[in-house]
DNA sequence: GCCTCCAAAATTGTGCACAATCTGCGCGGT
DNA sequence: ACCGCGCAGATTGTGCACAATTTTGGAGGC
């Protein structure tokens, strides 16, 4: 059911080639990320290990294998003998996250800023060609593009910094931020706009000295102001007060 | 073999209690983790599945769940079809770790600076006791109880500051440095001196003003210092090197 | 009418057997 | 004498069957 349009009947091959082993169970934790990270698998959601096998062709323990990684991630919760869920950060969780965003990427965006001028071609190219792939994607609407592509960038500065394992760490907190967002962004939000990533890269280049750090610093802030992190501390709270005046107590 | 003493027959009772399955994962999590941090288990070391089943007396596929989930801690290295090691980080990555820490532990003091003073009662007697604790190990010249300690007290202040993801992240990269100076410490070094310490819960109980921050920051800067971290990027070119004045070219 | 309890169904957890792969070693050919 | 080949032995990878647990649905009692 649902999109599991994938499902073909080449789930149990006579020979198990195992040589796309290690591929296909990061491209299901690739898959799945994605989906959580564009709310087709919103906060809470449960992932029975069975539906999954079917949904990507593999077997049971792969996907258990998968959700594990998963888990180890903050991704998803694992919940002993009740299954796994999409990870439902809690406000708290939340502030954190972006607070350790601002600790890592300040430290990035002051090494960039460090860096002799002009900056290397293909650095510049890789910026402007990033930002005319987010300016068609804002252009077309293609709001799962949009969210794709604003991890990306945040992904792309870390890498050019050069330190893989801070970018690892960062890309990890970029998974947690969108869950954060699903979780708790508020009607008519326009999540991480184009345009500040546009103003961060003239400022990279132009290198006016501290600007571009201010400018992250100041985007993070923006998009963790567009949440709505109070109170809501647990579900059934929520479902009370949502249903509270369709319940009639006569 | 090795030190198994603990390998009592106990390994297949006839009623499996899966009570006590979530906390014996962590708790031989947390003991091959020490005994890497504290160099019973070198880099490079082969982790064979069914010894280690052994020497902890579960079932093989708990502990490649184990080493699973020490392989997406950087801690051990998995390759297909031919086991687990202990890593063996490169000069570029033990860089890099350090970096992360400095990134990391410097907004932590940050934040601890910044509090209002005086510290609670209960920081300030954790911050005491564990000084205490760490001035006992070195008079004792015990050198895993000095490891296992020092990194406790980074992360002891990374609890203080509040941000358990911070912390969190923090910890890993900690297991991460203690197998980087596994990996490169000089003969004859002094790990990690509770000195610094001292002078670092010194700085921080009388706030000088940013004092505590430059004395962390100086902490790690000398404990990366201590290790060798040149070249060595392969043992092949290794080999070449050592052995290249006794091969008679004629 | 509502609550409690129990059994069946669904789902997760785990041991086991076997398949696939890698390593080490000896044999035969050139 | 050296190199390739191939055959055990050991180790990792995986599917499967079954055990344990939770959830669900309904019957019975208050």
């Amino acid at each position: 059911m649902t999109t599991a349009a994938t499902a073909k009947p080449a789930r149990r091959t006579p020979r198990a080639r195992t040589g796309t082993r290690a591929s296909a169970e990061s491209r299901i934790v690739r898959s799945i990320g994605e989906a959580i990270a564009d709310r087709r698998l919103p906060p809470g959601t449960k992932l029975t290990e069975e539906s999954l096998a079917e949904a990507f062709g593999v077997s049971r323990e792969r996907v258990r294998k998968v959700l594990l990684l998963l888990a180890q991630r903050r991704v998803v919760t694992l919940i002993p003998n009740r299954g796994a869920f999409v990870a439902k950060p809690t406000p708290k969780e939340a502030r954190e996250v972006f607070e350790a965003r601002r600790v890592i990427e300040r430290a990035i965006m002051e090494r960039l800023e460090r860096m002799p001028r002009p900056l290397p071609d293909d650095v510049l190219d890789k910026l402007r060609g990033h930002g005319a792939l987010e300016d068609a994607a804002e252009l077309a609407a293609d709001r799962k593009a949009m969210i794709r592509l604003s991890g990306q960038f945040h992904l792309l500065l870390a890498e050019f910094a050069g330190n893989a394992t801070l970018t690892g760490i960062l890309a990890d907190l970029i998974d947690r931020s969108s869950l954060a967002i699903a979780a708790f962004e508020r009607r008519s939000s326009h999540t991480c706009s184009a345009d500040d990533h546009r103003r961060l890269i003239a400022a990279l280049i132009g290198n006016a000295p501290g600007e571009a750090t201010a400018l992250m610093i100041e985007h993070l802030d923006e998009v963790e102001r567009q949440l709505d992190l109070e109170a809501k501390t647990d579900t059934r709270i929520d479902l009370k007060a949502i249903f509270a005046d369709e319940h009639e107590p006569a």
